[in-house]
Order: structure tokens, then sequence, then C-alpha cells
DNA sequence: TCGATTTGACCGCT
DNA sequence: AGCGGTCAAATCGA
């Protein structure tokens, strides 16, 4: 799966996980290098969870990042922050909604208020503006099978099964589906699941979400 | 001192 | 041969 995450100079944000950067490489017709990370507890906990982190040509204040395989460690408690230090969801949405962006071309959903949650400043301090640049995209399913990933009903869901901020997300979600097209504002807890059960129309038209 | 990063070499695939 | 991905020795830094 792929996401987008804007972090400014210093690169995409944490997601949760601890990685440990094994490579970088020109890419051919790509203006900045694309980094390779793998699981910190590749050895420990055999975790064979990967990533690719490259800036975006045309916006470079945009990483995209490419999860591959599947994180089988626990997430350290450092990395995972209590839930309780996290702002909520609901303040989250609130001041940065206007990040919401649909790519109809790409299928590409990018929500800042669910980067936001991704995020998850420990403190008030970087809650904003940093927080405000940050936006993953979530895209259709990928060819996830040509990485020999164990079958699963929605193969898009791999890299966040266990994203230690998958609640907040879901959370976040179900904030911004506030019309008529979302029936259950409380849905199970796989967010990705929870995306692709959504109305086809939600997000398909950016100013009924914020006009 | 030891884990993380850097960076050129190396390897498999097309 | 060229490209994307990984390895591993050198280097960095807390």
């Amino acid at each position: 799966m792929r996401v987008s995450a804007a972090g400014g100079a210093e690169g995409p944000v944490d997601d949760g996980h601890s990685w440990r950067k094994y490579g970088q490489k020109d890419i051919l017709g790509a203006k900045h290098p694309r980094g390779y990370y793998r699981c910190t507890h590749r050895n420990s906990q055999g975790c064979s969870a990967t990533k690719q982190v490259q800036r975006r040509d045309d916006d470079t204040s945009v990483f995209d990042v490419v999860y591959h395989g599947e994180h089988t460690c626990r997430p350290s408690a450092a990395a995972a922050a209590p839930a309780a230090k996290r702002p909520h969801a609901q303040t989250i949405l609130q001041s940065l909604s206007t990040g919401l962006t649909v790519n109809t071309d790409t299928n590409i959903l990018t929500t800042a208020a669910a980067a936001a949650a991704a995020a998850a400043p420990l403190t008030p301090e970087n809650r904003s503006p940093a927080v405000q640049s940050v936006s993953p995209s979530l895209t259709s399913p990928v060819a996830s099978d040509s990485y020999g990933l164990a079958p699963s009903p929605c193969p898009v869901t791999t890299g966040y099964r266990d994203w230690p901020y998958a609640v907040e997300l879901q959370e976040v979600v179900s904030a911004l589906a506030t019309g008529p097209a979302v029936a259950e504002p409380a849905i199970d807890s796989d967010f990705m699941r929870y995306y692709f059960e959504f109305d086809p129309t939600f997000g398909m038209d950016q100013a009924s979400l914020f006009p």
C-alpha cells in the first residue's frame, strides 16, 4: 500500500514503527532518491516489514511511502504513545479538515486529518503547524500479491493491521463522514475495510465535504 | 562503544 | 546493459 506523508524537511512522519535504513537509490526519472527501510526488529523478532520512502517530484514537501510486507513485531512502547496523551481525533479534524483532497484520477484519497492522527503529536508544541502539513493518502488495492503476502480479503490493509494509530484514523474518518452516506458511525477495527465499505460516492466531491 | 546511517558494490531481473 | 533493490564496510553520533 502507499501512504503519502508530508513531513517538511525532516522527512515523513513517524508511523508508529521503528525503521532502520538499509539503502538509498537514485530512481530513473525521479528528482529525489528513494530510501529503503526495514523494521528495526527484523533480526530480533523476524519482522519482515519494509518500506520505501521517496520525495515527490511535484511537491517536495510530500513523501510517498510504500509499505511492503507485514509487521510481525510488537511496536515499542515509545513508538506507540498512550492514547490518552494524543489529541482527540475530533480536535485534529477541526483544524485540519481543509486538508482533505481527493484525486479521482488515481483513486487516491488524501486526508490531512488522518495524517494528523498518524502524526499523533505527543506534545502541544508540535501539534501545529507541523501536523497540518502531514497528509497520508490511501490508494486502492495494489498488487500486493507480487510480494508474496498471504491472501487477504482486503490486501491493502496489510500494512495497517498493526498500525498503532489505526484507531485514530478510524475516528477521523468517522468524523469526516458525517453525511448520509455513512449509516454506521462505529465500524469494525479495520480502518481500511471501513474505508472501502464507504458509499462509492464518498470523497468524490470535495466541495460537498468542505463547502 | 554500539546501534544507526551512508554509500558504493553487488545481484537479479528484464 | 540498465534499473531497482539489497548488502556491507565505513562512518556517524548519542
